[in-house]
DNA sequence: TTTCAGTGCGCAATCGTTTGCGCATAAATC
DNA sequence: GATTTATGCGCAAACGATTGCGCACTGAAA
C-alpha cells in the first residue's frame, strides 16, 4: 500500500529478462545489447525506478553516510562547521547523520554507539567539553569506522584530527595588544582540561615572555563557560588593585558576558579596558560591545577540511598506523580601531 | 581487514548451532533452551556483537532514520528546532539525516531526492523561502515516505504541518503597542509569498481595523531579508513626513539591521521609535538595540511537535486522506519596559 | 503401546542488488 | 567445415538478519 518503490525485479518481470540483465543494463555493462539497454532504461524511467540505496549499501557494506557529532548546534561555530562538512560531503556523495552531545559524555557515547549500529562509514566528532575518555571511540575505530576529530580534539597523536593553531594566534593577539601599548593583559580562559584552553594559556605565556613581561597569574582567570562563571572571573579581574588594560576572552560568548558584566560595573568597554576574543561570530556586528579584535577560526573551512580528511582516512584504511593532523590557520579580524587609545 | 563487525553467523559457527538459533536466542524466543540462550548471549557479549541495523532495516524495509531539511542551520530558530527534533527522535529510537536547502529550491529538491534514495522513513522539512512548487514532495509522499512540514509550511490543507499562529500573535503585538499609546505602527515584513509574511500582514490589518485605525500602506514595507533590503525599507519609513511611532520587524535579524540603520540615521532606538519583532533570539540580550518585545515561537517545541507528528503520520500510513495540522502557540516576550514613554 | 503435547533447534526463503561464471548463438577466422 | 571470438543473457551466491514451518526427541497421558 504505502511503500511502493519499483524494483529491478519488477522491471525484469515486465520485460521478460533476468534481474541481472536489468541491473547490468542500468549500469551500461558492455555485455548487454543496445536494444535491451534501451528497453530497460525506458521502462525504468517510466516506472520511476530508483535504486534502493539500502540494498546496495547493505551488499557493499557501505552506507555513504557520515556521522557528525557536535557539542551543540546552537553555537554559531558548530552550525557553520556542519555547513562546511555538509558541503564537502555532498561533493563526495555522502550524507550526514547528525547528533549532538550537549557537552555530556554519556550522551556523546550513546550517539556514537547508535551511529555505529547504523554502520556509518565514518564519524566526524568535536568532543564534548567534559569528555576525557575517548577509548570507546578508539574501539569504534578498530571496528572499522574511521574517526576524524575536529576543533575540540584530543591531545594524543594516534588520531586523525583537524584543528586551528590557537597557540600561534594567541601569540599574535598578545603582540597586537602589546604593539598598541597595552601591558597589563588579562585572560579569561575556558576549562583547564580543554586543549583549546591549554593552547590559549601557552600562547599567552609564550607571548608575554617573548616581550620580557612576567606572567602574573592574578591576571589569569577561568570560566566554566556559564554566565555566572564568566561574571565571577570578570569580578575578580575588576577587583585587582591594578585593573587590567586589556582582557582576552576564551570566545565571543564569554566576551559578551564579560563585557556585559563590566559595563554594569561602570567600565567603559574598549576605552577603560580593551576587549579581544576568539570566534569572530557574525552577530558581533550587532552586539552592544563588540571586541576590538576576534580570532577567526574558519569553522566552515574546518568542517570542509574534516570531511576531506575523512575521505582520505577512509581510503587508506589499510595503513592503520598513519594519522592525519591537519592544522588550519586562524587569523586576527580587527573589528574596530576607533576606540584604541 | 577494516570492517570486522561480528555477525550472528560467526557466533553460530563458534557455538555449533544454527544462525536462526542465535537470532532467536538473542531475542529471547521462548522455544530456545535457557542454556543455549546463555551460551549465545555470553559469546555475543564477548565478541562485542552488535546487530547490523543496515541488514535489519533492509529486511524490514525500514531505516529508523528521519530526514530533516532546513533552510539554514545558521539561524538560531532552526538550530533550536533541530535540537527539538533530535530530542524527540531519540526518544522514539530514530536518528536524523540532515540537509540544508540554503533557501535554494534546486538544492532542496536534490537533498530530498537523496534522502528518498536513502529510504528514510519520513522527511521533516521547513521550506526554503523561494520554494513555490511542492509537487515533487507530494510525489515522494506517494512513494510511501510521509512528509511533515513545519514553520515554513505550504498553505494547502492536504499536507501534514506544524506551525505557529503568527496571525494571532501579530494581533497581540499590535494590541500591546496600542495599549501603550503607539498609533502610527509600521511593519517591515518578509517576502510577500511566504505564508509567514501573509500571516503577519493579515494579523496587522486585522488588529488595526479592530482598533478602528485605517491601514496606511505607506507604513508597510517589505524586505528580502538581506541587510540591504531591510535598510531600504527602513529608509523609506524614516523618510515619511510622519515617522512611525513603532516598527514591527519580520524577525530579530531584520530587527537588528533595521535598528542598526535607524541608529546610524540618528534615531534613538526605543525612545524615538519603538521596535518590536519576532523570534526572540537568545543573543538579543547582548545586542546593542534589543526589541522591546519579541514573539517567541518555540522552535524547540515546534521541532519536537514535528517529530511527534511524524510518528503519528507514519503509523496511520493507510489512511492517506487524513492530515495533521498542529498549531503551536506563540507568546509575547517583553524584553524591556524601561524605554517606553 | 500409541498418541500427543511440549521442547529445542535447523532449513530455507526473504528483502534488492551486484557480480563471477557459464551457456548459448552468431559472426569471424582459418 | 571446424575452430575461435564476440556478443547477449541467465543462474545463483552473497550481504546479515528474521521467521514460518517442520523435524526430532522426551516424557506423560490415554
Amino acid at each position: 500500500m504505502s511503500s511502493n518503490h519499483p524494483t529491478i525485479k519488477e522491471i525484469a518481470l515486465r520485460l521478460n529478462v533476468s534481474i541481472s540483465t536489468v541491473s547490468r543494463a542500468l549500469h551500461d555493462h558492455p555485455r548487454i545489447g543496445i536494444k535491451t539497454k534501451e528497453r530497460v532504461k525506458e521502462l525504468a524511467r517510466e516506472m520511476k525506478y530508483e535504486p534502493n540505496a539500502q540494498a546496495i549499501f547493505f551488499k557493499q557494506q557501505k552506507t555513504a553516510v557520515i556521522g557528525v557529532v557536535l557539542p551543540s548546534i546552537k553555537e554559531e561555530f558548530f552550525s557553520q562547521a556542519i555547513s562546511g562538512i555538509e558541503a564537502a560531503a555532498t561533493q563526495y556523495d555522502y550524507t550526514i547523520l547528525f547528533g549532538q552531545s550537549h557537552d555530556d559524555p554519556a550522551i556523546e557515547k550513546r550517539v556514537v554507539e547508535s551511529m555505529k549500529r547504523q554502520r556509518v562509514d565514518g564519524i566526524i566528532i568535536s568532543l564534548s567539553k567534559n569528555t576525557n575518555k575517548i577509548s570507546y571511540l578508539k574501539d569504534v575505530e578498530h571496528a572499522g569506522i574511521p574517526i576524524v576529530f575536529f576543533d575540540r580534539v584530543p591531545d594524543q597523536p594516534d588520531v586523525h584530527k583537524v584543528y586551528c593553531d590557537i597557540y600561534k594566534s594567541t601569540i599574535d593577539m598578545v603582540n597586537w595588544l602589546y604593539s598598541r601599548g597595552y601591558r597589563k593583559i588579562a585572560m579569561i580562559n575556558g576549562p583547564a582540561k580543554l586543549t583549546a584552553s591549554r593552547e590559549r594559556l601557552e600562547g599567552y605565556k609564550q607571548a608575554l615572555s617573548q616581550k620580557k613581561m612576567k606572567v602574573d597569574m592574578r591576571y589569569f582567570e577561568s570560566t566554566d563557560l556559564t554566565k555566572e562563571g564568566t561574571n565571577n572571573a570578570m569580578k575578580k579581574l575588576l577587583s585587582l588593585k591594578n585593573v587590567p588594560a586589556a582582557v582576552i576572552s576564551f570566545n565571543d560568548y564569554v566576551h559578551m558576558d564579560a563585557t556585559q558584566y563590566a559595563h554594569k560595573q561602570g567600565i567603559n568597554i574598549n576605552k577603560d579596558i580593551a576587549f579581544v576574543s576568539y570566534s569572530n561570530l557574525s552577530i558581533t556586528d550587532y552586539t552592544a560591545f563588540p571586541p576590538l579584535l576576534s580570532v577567526e577560526q574558519y569553522p566552515y573551512g574546518q568542517g570542509e577540511q574534516a570531511m576531506e580528511t575523512m575521505i582520505r582516512a577512509m581510503r587508506q584504511e589499510h595503513e592503520k598506523d598513519f594519522f592525519f593532523h591537519e592544522e588550519v590557520p586562524a587569523t586576527l579580524v580587527i573589528h574596530s580601531t576607533k576606540h584604541i587609545r
